[in-house]
DNA sequence: ATTTCGGGGTAAACCGTTCC
DNA sequence: GGAACGGTTTACCCCGAAAT
């Protein structure tokens, strides 16, 4: 739209543009107007990236060349300083260096400036502190009894060691080493502290030691460089207690085990943490906060929070604010981490449930072509390609999830809105057909033809539920009636059966689908069920005939409705279009009621 | 010196609203 | 009904910091 001409071309290099998005305009690059200018390019002309990235090194190289510069100089500078405030440098005159140091890169100005008023400056306090030579070794002949915090006079004054003290607490150090005796009075209180809990305890106290500034400021330094290594060992790739390696991070992070691994890594930084903040979540948020401060990677916990309150309903704004605050990442990387994950979950969805809708119909579509050919030729030499995988089968539940959004003002644009959606979700089966042996498995029969004692429950299936009870009832007691506590560990927590180890694995369960209908009306129950059809029952995709029904479970409510929509579809043609391919169920809580229901009638 | 990853700039694409 | 406009999303690229 904006280009003049259908052909754009780089003013520099004379190639032509063939993507759109990679130009920049020259009247976009103020900064180096002069060096455009310098190159024979004017204004309102366009330039490929290729030839902008090479302006922008430019322009780096330059920036570069000053601040090398400068920094050399800085460094000259301080050496230099350095060397004259040794004391041997100390005689040079003023002048000399003075020139030395500015004739290179100060011109000389024609006017001669005049003098300042103030000229010659007052030597400040700590250029005369610096000058005085300090920590100068006393010639061995001259080493006597030194005392601090006195004035000159008295160190000529021969009488010191005789000076008379008001104090009755008196410290003099006396160190022999090498055959030479020093000694020395101490004055400074803390100092004195020190010595006398060394000859107390044989060892000095920190916090005696803490109470000298100097003292106090080492220690800080230690503790600093002490920390910091910590945090740099944080980071390394090794430890990767925040970074997101992989998506599943973001679902699996756990705050205990992530207190464990920072209290073995970085002991220090986490006691003086924890030292402030007392609760153990907040010292992560704390640790988590400065972590992503010193290296982006660190950012597990800032994703989960921003994934978090995005899904709240949080602006892009109020992103923002808690990505400069340091608590989430940027609205940018929440979207894109958004993207990926619905990218992962449909993946997800496609190995389980289309995977094995698919494997299905083609199972059947092979038996059929299998048939077809063995009434051609009549000859069965081919036998039917089995997949390797054997994808699990799967049941479907679906609940309403219904939002009702409330404005703060009340206008006639802006009323209350509820907005109805149905939650689909998967769950693979983990107990089949195929795990029961073959005696076990009851013979299809007709419900009508069914004789009516096979109604109630027998002699064995009664004894079972009793023994089931029992184990239940146990399980209250024990839990509840303290005598009975100790006993907890001889009961076993669940009743044998024999899918024990099958059960206990963890269920494979995914949120398929959120569909934007409402359960309330007829026809969104009918365009939700059409969806789930679609999405979860293996069918004929010519003859709309379904090959195998799947479970839909929900609550009475869903149940209820499905069932009616189910019914209003009857007058359909094809089994797909009357809903055939579905089985429904009442679920969880639901069913609990009923076998309560059952028991109570007992 | 190279690699990796998040931040940020830019422009196209897209979407909804307003105006003629 | 379509142009104009404004805001948002998205793709692409560069940059900088830290790790390797």
């Amino acid at each position: 739209m904006a280009a003049p001409s259908n052909k754009m071309m780089c003013a520099l290099c004379f190639c032509e543009i063939l993507n759109k998005k990679s130009y920049r305009k020259t009247d976009t690059l103020k900064d180096q107007t002069v060096t455009l200018l310098t190159l024979g390019i004017s204004d309102s002309q366009i330039l490929c990236y290729s030839c902008v990235n090479k302006l922008n090194k430019l322009k780096k190289l330059d920036y570069d060349i000053l601040t090398k510069v400068e920094k050399l100089k800085c460094e000259r500078n301080e050496l230099y300083t350095q060397l004259s405030s040794l004391p041997g440098a100390k005689k040079i005159s003023a002048e000399v260096s003075k020139g030395r140091n500015n004739c290179e890169h100060t011109p000389k100005s024609l006017e001669k400036r005049k003098r300042n008023v103030l000229t010659p400056t007052p030597k400040s306090a700590r250029s005369i502190k610096k000058q005085i030579p300090q920590n100068r070794e006393t010639p061995q002949s001259r080493r006597r009894l030194i005392t601090f915090g006195e004035p000159l006079k008295q160190q000529v004054d021969k009488s010191t060691q005789t000076v008379m003290t008001d104090q009755d607490f008196e410290v003099k150090v006396t160190v022999k080493y090498k055959g030479i005796e020093r000694s020395r009075k101490v004055q400074d209180d803390v100092w004195k502290a020190v010595v006398k809990q060394i000859l107390n305890n044989n060892s000095a106290s920190m916090k005696t030691l803490a109470k000298n500034v100097k003292c106090r400021d080492q220690m800080l330094d230690v503790v600093k460089r002490k920390i910091q290594g910590e945090a740099s060992e944080i980071c390394k790739q090794r430890n990767a207690i925040f970074k997101v390696c992989d998506n599943k991070d973001l679902k699996n992070f756990d705050v205990r085990k992530c207190t464990e691994s920072l209290e073995e890594t970085a002991p220090y930084l986490y006691q003086v943490l924890s030292s402030v903040a007392g609760k153990k979540a907040h010292t992560i948020t704390a640790f988590s906060t400065l972590m992503y401060g010193r290296n982006m990677k660190n950012s597990i916990l800032q994703y989960i929070t921003g994934l978090t309150v995005d899904s709240c309903g949080i602006t892009k704004e109020g992103l923002q604010v808690l990505h400069d605050l340091g608590v989430t990442v940027s609205p940018r990387s929440i979207l894109r981490k958004k993207n990926e994950l619905v990218l992962e979950q449909e993946e997800k969805i496609k190995q389980t449930v289309t995977a094995y809708v698919q494997q299905r119909e083609k199972a059947v579509v092979t038996e059929a072509e299998l048939h077809a050919e063995v009434r051609q030729h009549d000859e069965a030499t081919c036998t039917i390609p089995v997949d390797e995988n054997v994808y699990p089968p799967i049941e479907m539940l679906g609940d309403n999830l219904d939002i009702t959004i409330t404005p703060s003002k009340i206008t006639s644009d802006a009323q209350r809105k509820s907005l109805h959606w149905f939650l689909v979700m998967m769950k693979q089966k983990k107990i089949t057909v195929e795990d029961f042996n073959s005696m076990q498995v009851r013979e299809q029969r007709d419900i009508m033809t069914l004789p009516k004692e096979n109604w109630l429950a027998n002699h064995h299936q009664t004894g079972s539920l009793i023994d089931n009870m029992v184990h239940s009832i146990i399980h209250v007691l024990v839990k509840y009636i303290e005598f009975l506590k100790p006993l907890k560990c001889d009961i076993p927590l669940y009743i044998p059966h024999e899918f024990i180890e099958k059960t206990q694995t963890k269920s494979v369960f995914l949120n398929c689908e959120l569909i934007e209908a409402s359960e309330n009306s007829a026809s969104g129950m009918i365009s939700i069920m059409e969806r789930v059809h679609d999405l979860a029952v293996p069918h004929t995709r010519q003859e709309n005939k379904v090959i195998e029904r799947i479970v839909f479970g929900g609550d009475v409510l869903t149940n209820e409705r499905a069932f009616t929509a189910q019914q209003n579809m009857q007058l359909n043609k094809s089994e797909v279009d009357r809903f055939a391919g579905i089985i429904h169920r009442p679920e969880g809580l639901h069913r609990q009621m009923n076998f309560l229901l059952v028991i109570d009638t007992y």
